[in-house]
DNA sequence: CTGTATCCAAGGGGATACTG
DNA sequence: CAGTATCCCCTTGGATACAG
């Protein structure tokens, strides 16, 4: 019930715990093109449902990751956009991001090559 | 059914979908000090039960991170290092630590905000 | 349009016990 | 010691319908 220095105390858990979900890469990568409507954000998406779509948005803002602005027109106006905070989270993604264009061929070598063994096939 | 750029398409998804999982970043890490017997990794996390070690483990493998030497000797020995794409991995990951250091105070303050506005309370 | 509520299926991952 | 096999719970997230 007590681990060494990790578990929660990781800071590398903590920020996976914030990006590793499905959608939340997505959608911060998506708002990095500027300020976007919650509608725009589905259509250049595709897929998400309203429902996670919100509740993604939520997770970010109340993490300081993405600031909401609500406009109280006649048809509801509700925009986002990226905070400082947001932004380098961004370029910390566009890293990885890099890291696996960069890597992921060898990533499909090495599985190609583990599937293919005799030794210790087995999926 | 058809994602503009993203879904399986974006790199980052790839990446992320390899150490976003609970264990595979803790596993990496822990790996960075050496190379690691089976009962060693379990003892420096702690918490991880052998079913998931293992399961992490076999992933890491197939995917070229980590390299499993077996050698055929009487108490069964098997030993786990990182692989050059493995050390490379950790360093993208203390980059994301790194990160996770520097900003979790600017998250924290955010989400204590968050959960003390008036406006948009509610959890 | 923006967002919420409900229902529900799939899978990750924990506990435990057992095998080579 | 290393690893496997079950069982099972609980969370994530998709579909759908509805509200402000």
């Amino acid at each position: 019930m007590d681990a060494d220095l990790f578990d929660a105390s990781c800071p590398s858990r903590q920020a996976l715990d914030r990006i590793g979900d499905r959608w939340s890469v997505l959608v911060v990568s998506t708002l990095a093109a500027g300020t976007l409507r919650h509608g725009e954000i589905a259509g250049r998406i595709g897929g998400i449902t309203p429902k996670m779509l919100t509740q993604t948005l939520r997770g970010l803002e109340r993490d300081g990751l993405v600031r909401r602005t609500v406009y109280a027109e006649v048809p509801p106006r509700v925009e986002y956009a990226l905070t400082g905070l947001g932004r380098d989270l961004v370029g910390l993604v566009q890293q990885l991001t890099r890291w696996a264009e960069v890597h992921i061929p060898d990533v499909e070598a090495a599985r190609a090559d583990y599937d293919a063994r005799p030794t210790a096939s087995r999926k």
